[in-house]
DNA sequence: CTATCGTGCTTCTGAAATAGAAGCGCGAGG
DNA sequence: CCTCGCGCTTCTATTTCAGAAGCACGATAG
């Protein structure tokens, strides 16, 4: 499994700055969903899968190992997947992110649309 | 440019939920670095290109269309691209990412230089 | 015991996104 | 005129992702 690591060079950066890893890691198609969708309590596989709109199995298994190798997420005894304590604070670090979209889909409705 | 737009059905999700949408947009690859690199004003291609560790140019006039029809980024006068409002607040929103960061990167054990 | 089911996960193939080089048209400066 | 750097386009190779199929395992049922 090949996730960035913060020190060391990602995509797209060489200085090791742990941002520039982050900003790799989630730019990965659906590492923010799956970290997303993991907010309320540990989920199975497959009922991940669901969540996430059925997504392709073989690329959640590979953002699960990328976000484990990153201590984001862990797999529990009964097979489960969950937030670490660390994948918490990083989903509480997304929440603005989530107010803002609100914003966003309200300014995108007030501007001038061809059509309604 | 095919940008996802709150309200209407992205990848993984139908429901139009702005999140969702912001997910996708986000989760596209460069685009939280882009948004990143034009933070301190206004850049030029060329200029952006190489702060994103000299990116693929098709793919950046990509990201840089999809920002720009998501009104998040807009072109000036001179060609150059800066942050509209909705830019900078979603600038805003992603600042606990990097903070977020720091702690990921002490926690790893990895080397930490702090980011500017 | 066998048969069936749901699970986590793997593997495979085609489609889509991205990387990276090359180069075009343009305006500024010499 | 020429050259330069600019925004941007186009092309091809490579990487990543999508989606279907299926395997091994444990629980449950017959």
């Amino acid at each position: 499994m090949t996730a960035p690591k913060p020190g060391g060079p990602v995509r797209g950066s060489t200085t090791g700055r742990p941002l520039m890893a982050a900003l790799d890691l989630f730019g990965r198609r659906w590492s923010l969903r799956v970290l997303w969708e993991l907010r309320e309590g540990p989920l199975g596989f497959r009922a991940l899968q669901q969540r996430c709109g059925n997504m392709s199995s073989s690329v959640l298994r590979q953002r699960l190992g990328e976000l484990v190798e990153s201590r984001i997420v862990a797999q529990l005894p009964d097979t489960t997947y969950e937030l670490t304590g660390l994948g918490r604070e990083a989903y509480e670090a997304l929440r603005p992110l989530g107010r803002w979209s609100q914003r966003w889909a309200e300014e995108l409705g007030t501007a001038a649309e061809p059509e309604a």
